[in-house]
DNA sequence: TCTGGGGTCCTAGGACCC
DNA sequence: TCTGGGGTCCTAGGACCC
């Protein structure tokens, strides 16, 4: 069965939804980051790559490159929003839509191959127009029989490009593409492959099988076909029932931190997070996790406790939070901090057995409520609010649950 | 002046039960 | 007084993606 996938890929999308927001900032080298001092690039424009600009520097290598960088301050829910806007007009083409990220989607338009888009490359055109009308945004789009080429195709023509794959060209295209442009193949695995004398694709999909599943057991086969360019996963829509198999938020500190009462309040500020996105999720776990990378960067650990029950308080989290720190010899001052709940279920909406807990849960939702509306932490717990009038900077009421603060540019 | 934050899936080994 | 094997649940950690 031919199938015609295509994949489209936002160009520079936060960068490009600032510009958009702010015509001063058009035609301008500009990055995206976070508040904190330790963020790093997220996006920048494609001005800002031409001086080398790139995802995941600190912002003074940036600045070394490019002097006249224009820096940005992050607002994840912009991007939300226009990203959902997005994959709205998508359906117009096909229900078969799959969100891949925030700013990458797959669609299988076979079925909508008619009169009125007779052609993917039609269907192409109209959805980059309409994304850049009312957007300001382009695109690179893949087309070809499947997920993984598509997916290469959108990679090769950026910005604004459009690739098209037949199945007539695949062999041709994979002989001598390096086989870490595949998505799923990444630095680990490429080592490990070259180690092997495997470069390129065309090598992966002509070595024997019998070798690639000695070296990496039941994936091996699955190499050799992504070497021949062979794919039969589906474009899966996914819907709002869509369950989610865990919630987690994690973030490295202002300034490393040793104390227990610091070490206290960022997990509270991080059940609370967890909580939170896990009520609005409508889900409760029973698998709590911390993780903590320490000063140096490079060790780190994480440790998870399953508990009888499921829960979803933001105070059970912390609680379980608690009690594994408690468990271990912390080595080295603290970094980074993460909480993340998982075995997951939707829970149903059972009434409390008990006035007190039926007013606790009440009190929560209402938290929950205005958070939502107003942004997070202007309404919170005693003791963060504590912190915040002693002045201290460990607290931030600006913080995201994605630890990039909402500003308004201009 | 160092290196973000959100996930998913897989594997290996231990505990425990039958 | 010791034995095999299967299954499930749990934890730790790694690889990969954006």
């Amino acid at each position: 069965m031919n199938r015609t996938i295509m994949h489209v890929d936002m160009n520079a999308f936060f960068a490009s939804v600032e510009q958009q927001a702010n015509p001063d900032l058009r035609g301008k080298p500009i990055a995206v980051v976070g508040s904190s001092h330790r963020t790093v690039i997220t996006t920048s424009s494609y001005e800002a790559r031409a001086f080398g600009v790139k995802t995941g520097m600190a912002p003074w290598e940036a600045k070394r490159c490019c002097p006249q960088l224009i820096f940005v301050i992050g607002d994840n829910r912009k991007y939300c929003h226009t990203s959902s806007r997005i994959m709205e007009m998508m359906q117009a083409y096909t229900p078969e839509v799959e969100v891949f990220s925030i700013d990458e989607a797959f669609m299988d338009v076979t079925g909508s191959l008619t009169h009125l888009y007779d052609t993917p490359e039609r269907i192409s055109y109209l959805l980059k127009a309409r994304i850049r009308h009312a957007f300001g945004i382009t695109c690179s789009v893949g087309i070809a029989p499947n997920k993984l080429l598509a997916k290469l195709a959108s990679d090769m023509q950026k910005p604004d490009g459009l690739t098209v794959i037949r199945s007539e060209d695949i062999a041709r295209v994979m002989e001598t593409l390096p086989i870490k442009d595949l998505c799923g193949i990444g630095r680990k695995m490429e080592r490990h492959l070259n180690m092997m004398s495997i470069y390129t694709c065309g090598e992966l999909g002509r070595c024997d099988e019998a070798r690639l599943t000695r070296k990496f057991g039941i994936i091996g086969r699955r190499l050799k076909e992504m070497g021949q360019g062979l794919d039969t996963s589906p474009v899966v829509p996914h819907g709002e029932d869509d369950e989610v198999k865990s919630v987690g938020h994690s973030m490295t500190l202002t300034r490393d931190i040793s104390a227990r009462e610091d070490i206290l309040r960022y997990l509270l500020q991080l059940s609370e997070m967890v909580g939170r996105r896990a009520r609005r999720y409508g889900v409760s776990g029973r698998t709590v996790s911390l993780y903590v990378r320490y000063a140096d960067f490079f060790s780190s650990f994480g440790k998870q406790e399953t508990l009888k029950g499921y829960i979803s308080m933001s105070g059970d989290i912390y609680k379980a939070a608690v009690a594994i720190l408690d468990s271990v010899e912390l080595e080295q001052p603290v970094r980074l901090l993460g909480v993340k709940l998982s075995g997951l279920k939707h829970h149903s909406e059972q009434l409390a057995l008990f006035p007190d807990e039926r007013r606790q849960n009440e009190l929560v939702r209402s938290m929950d409520i205005i958070n939502d509306r107003f942004g997070e932490f202007t309404v919170t717990f005693g003791s963060m609010l504590k912190s915040r009038d002693k002045g201290s900077r460990v607290i931030s009421p600006s913080w995201r649950p994605s630890g990039i603060r909402s500003v308004e540019v201009r």
